[in-house]
DNA sequence: TCTTAATGGTCTGTAATTAGTCCAAAAGTC
DNA sequence: GACTTTTGGACTAATTACAGACCATTAAGA
């Protein structure tokens, strides 16, 4: 695993990961599968959503038609037309493969890094009437969804926390590492997750931010984690695999 | 600062940020001035690198020739000739020009979060003899860095703590904040450092990191990095600006 | 010394991407 | 019902980016 300590190679990343077409289409389900754009809910319009992704139209034009052609979305012309996201069709077909264990490691170590800060973070905040609004709504949404709507929902809540810790680049991290973890869980065998619990550490985090607790509100996330996180390394068979990963960030 | 809260188009990001060309010669820059590559040192030959960072050799080779006409790298042709990072030219025009204060505090309370979790993670891994090697070498490189050579020297050493950290992501993250901050202190009048105080720092945070005290690597790197938090923060007038960026994550 | 290998330098054809314009449908507004 | 606005749909020309082949230069190695 330690070929080449500091030598550049390690550290030069990609520019880009694909062409703008790939990365259009990957970033549309991003936000779809994160519960961005709910279901039945309408995308921006073209124009401006060309815009915001910093993509041409042309481009932004042939991924859409790609989603709707994979049913992710329907297309309705018109004014107070638009791109709807479709029912169903969330959370992939799941079928097995195999996971790449430094891909597990790595998302999981990121995401103890990133949320518990998060939570810390918006707990610390001095929040506006609109931001705790703004997270018991989410907080709602997510305790009153049905399970095959579960996963997009957990994930825009736990975005939201990210969104009033007041750091768009912690937004961003935390929803780039939820989509990485929603892809890997694809990969597994569907197991009845258990709403109930999730449902009440989520409270437990919303309570603890919304009384300034940010130690609580650190700890509470790391539990929180620590599920997701089990289950994952489950599947990775290799013992050798397990390293600290997801292990507590103090 | 909070509107829209939760609209979609607030959580929307660009897919691009630029053309290939100028993504390119930013990524170069960073790479140079994280001290990535050395001073004196070779660049990969042009064919790998643009392999490297997946963009083609002549979108490569126009970036490199940006960088050459600036004086950032000299090219040399024929058999072991390859592109050198250049003497000088390091460190930008200290021009004042105006600090963003969003900007300064996203980078301020991201890299609170990320860097201090990495001296953790360091610290809570089994660290091999290379790994423990590659630490002791970057605290001694920075240790002995000549004033001018310091900032690079120093982004080297906190990027070498996430690389042992295990988490590639974690990693990449890092060097991103790191050349951010180092955008951000390129604006600002120049003061002379502490460097002694600073070397002081980075000497507690590798000792806590190689005897294995998480906590204590993770405190030791938060008070690290409260200076340059400060310093930036002087620079933003408003006492509006100051929230809760970079103050300590638990 | 001669050969070879590694490197940057140059060119060409193709594909992707963009910006811009105009068209067509649907729904609101008067 | 006629007009206007908002939306997706379709085309074009120009630019950017790419892959690949080939040339030129230099130093290492036989």
């Amino acid at each position: 695993m330690e070929e080449a300590l500091g030598v550049p190679a390690r550290l030069i990343r990609p520019v880009r990961h694909g062409n703008a077409f790939e990365e259009t289409i990957e970033r549309l389900l991003q936000h779809i599968k994160l519960g961005l754009f709910g279901v039945g809910e309408k995308l921006p319009a073209e124009r401006e959503l060309s815009e915001l992704l910093g993509v041409s139209r042309a481009t932004l034009r042939d991924a859409l038609a790609e989603l709707q052609k994979a049913g992710y979305v329907e297309v309705r012309r018109g004014r107070s037309g638009g791109t709807y996201v479709s029912e169903g069709r969330l959370g992939g077909l799941a079928g097995s493969a195999d996971l790449d264990p430094a891909e597990v490691n790595d998302v999981l170590t990121f995401r103890a890094v990133l949320e518990p800060a998060a939570s810390s973070l918006a707990a610390k905040a001095a929040l506006s009437p609109r931001q705790r609004r703004h997270l018991l709504d989410a907080l709602a949404d997510v305790a009153a969804a049905p399970v095959e709507l579960y996963r997009p929902k957990d994930a825009r809540f736990h975005v939201a926390i990210a969104e009033v810790s007041g750091s768009p680049s912690l937004v961003a991290a935390v929803a780039d590492t939820r989509a990485r973890v929603s892809d890997l869980l694809d990969r597994i065998p569907f197991l009845e997750p258990n709403l109930e619990h999730s449902n009440r550490q989520h409270q437990e985090i919303i309570d603890a931010i919304l009384r300034g607790d940010a130690d609580g509100a650190y700890r509470a996330t790391q539990d929180h984690l620590q599920g997701t996180a089990s289950l994952l390394h489950g599947f990775l068979v290799s013992p050798e695999n397990s390293s600290a990963a997801a292990s507590d960030v103090p």
